[in-house]
DNA sequence: GAGGCGGATGAAATTACTTTTCAGACGTGA
DNA sequence: TCACGTCTGAAAAGTAATTTCATCCGCCTC
């Protein structure tokens, strides 16, 4: 065995992940940043024609992109298969399915003079697409492996700023649902604060898009030091915050518009990762969770004006 | 370029057909009889799992179906592909074409038995049609009033409790960026207490799915007799709080499972109305919105760590 | 029934394509 | 400006696909 030493650790560490079916275009967004132009220039030919360069050997794709060969297969690598031919292989893939489903999905960027009636239909599709592309490119054994940790948590810990905030505030409204014992973080100093209290069987999980945040970084940091188990939702999962998550839940990074923040697409991801972490616990805990939902709902009975019959 | 020798004369001479997409089980049993037993035995492995076959190479295939390369590529010929590279190419697509069209999405309900992965994708699948029900039943009229009203507001309260105050907190959020001034109330009593001060020019904003919680009512309502503008977003535009909303702008309304509470969709449901809402806002104030915008976003980037080259 | 003929078949040679290597180019920070 | 690390593509090395060709098999003829 050969030392290739740069291209075997690239290779061993991020694609435990068998390589994506579907979610190529999703994959391509998420790892844009990690890649160098070169091969942006092929991801993003291969993403937005699949179809088109199905039909390319290597030697044609590099032409087309202006690269070399070793740049598609490098590539190819980084978007999780073996090499340029099981690339290949998937694009065709995917552009049958194009065909197939019949999508013409043209997402046109939403302009400062589109009508509202356009407004609407663009941003209930874009957000359609990001459920579909977070879904096809999350990790299930990832999920997995969390949502056993938080259903065994003695206590769970959210950390999440701006936007992010809301989603861990979400998270724990659904988990004290359910009976868990479960705190949302925005002040990054009770945060920490808070961390240092974490120990083996604690659970504490950070939602930073950007995977850079520091004040969410830093918690999560301090949690795994003292042996809690960690999670990260985030949209880099090569970022900083990877080195301190045992497991890493990837969200899907839409590009974004002028008129269209990050944090819009980011936020509807980052949702649907929380959905399911919730619904997997309550699987899990079902004997106690299933109980603690009907409480809550009585409960808030009272507050609802009784007039107008319902259901 | 070099002389393509016979290739060219095959190509051109008997197949003037374009490749089969996808009708490739039926080219096999027309071409059958054409065909010698070793062909046969690889048309038939071929068309009885394409997934499969898709997977092996020349050499791979030949060893299967106990027969040579040369009989692959002579039979990837007939079915009128220019060689086995193009008929695998196909065969991957093919594959695909029958995982999506078999695969039509069953909406069923999230059971407790079911895996993870169902569990993401049923997720998905729901808060999809969520999204395009919300956007097919939402009134472009009200919406166009609800934006007019929040473009020139002097400032802007916006009530929720529980999950819906997260979506208050998110307008919010969005909404400051842009350089208007706006509250999320969470507590009904300085709701009302804030309430009070609003008057002509000032617009209210109740998030409620039920339409009957009363500690959000009761703000609009005092909102509403001081004259100030006010939008209900709510799945029950027929509710008691229709009666204060000046615009009313209606989220859709998802059957709930036992594991999937309404709040689930109804968030998503409304989250979707607010983005409407904000886009619509910064379309009207483009001129000062876009500054806005990107002078938040500069003022955050430092709290970002500034590691990871990237362009 | 022997000989011969035409097509079918696979082993091996050839060619096309893919992957790896490596040295120079490029950008970056000191 | 220089030194260093990274990116990049040309070309070597390797792998898969295609072609060639000798053999074999089955069938027909005499």
């Amino acid at each position: 065995m050969k030392e290739t030493f740069k291209d075997a650790a690239v290779e061993t560490r991020p694609a435990p992940a068998p390589p994506a079916p579907a979610a190529l275009a999703a994959k391509v967004r998420t790892l844009a940043p990690t890649m160098t132009r070169s091969m942006q220039r092929v991801a993003e030919t291969v993403a937005s024609d699949p179809a088109g360069c199905a039909a390319l050997t290597v030697t044609g794709l590099a032409e087309r992109t202006g690269t070399s060969e070793a740049t598609v297969v490098r590539t190819s690598r980084l978007l999780g298969y073996p090499g340029y031919r099981d690339l290949r292989l998937a694009l065709a893939a995917l552009a049958a399915q194009q065909a197939a489903g019949g999508a013409p999905a043209v997402t046109a960027d939403i302009a400062v003079d589109d009508s509202l009636v356009d407004v609407v239909a663009k941003l209930a599709q874009e957000e359609q697409q990001c459920l579909a592309d977070t879904a096809a490119g999350l990790d299930v054994t990832q999920l997995e492996a969390a949502v056993a940790a938080l259903s065994g948590a003695r206590r769970i810990d959210v950390y999440g700023i701006g936007a992010s905030n809301l989603v861990a505030q979400d998270l724990v409204q659904k988990l004290l649902r359910i009976g868990l014992i479960a705190h949302a973080h925005a002040d990054p100093h009770l945060a920490v604060t808070n961390a240092v209290q974490m120990r083996t069987g604690d659970v504490a999980i950070a939602i930073t898009h950007s995977g850079r945040t520091t004040d969410v970084i830093e918690p999560l940091r301090v949690a795994f030091d003292h042996g809690a188990t960690t999670i990260a939702i985030t949209g880099r999962p090569d970022g900083e915050i990877a080195a301190y998550a045992d497991h890493i839940l990837t969200t899907s990074t839409a590009r974004e518009s002028e008129l269209r923040p990050a944090a819009m697409s980011s936020r509807t991801s980052q949702l649907l990762v929380v959905d399911c972490l919730f619904i997997g616990v309550a699987q899990r805990t079902y004997e106690t969770a299933a109980p603690a939902l009907s409480a809550s709902y009585e409960a808030l009975a009272h507050r609802h004006s009784p007039r107008s019959t319902q259901r």
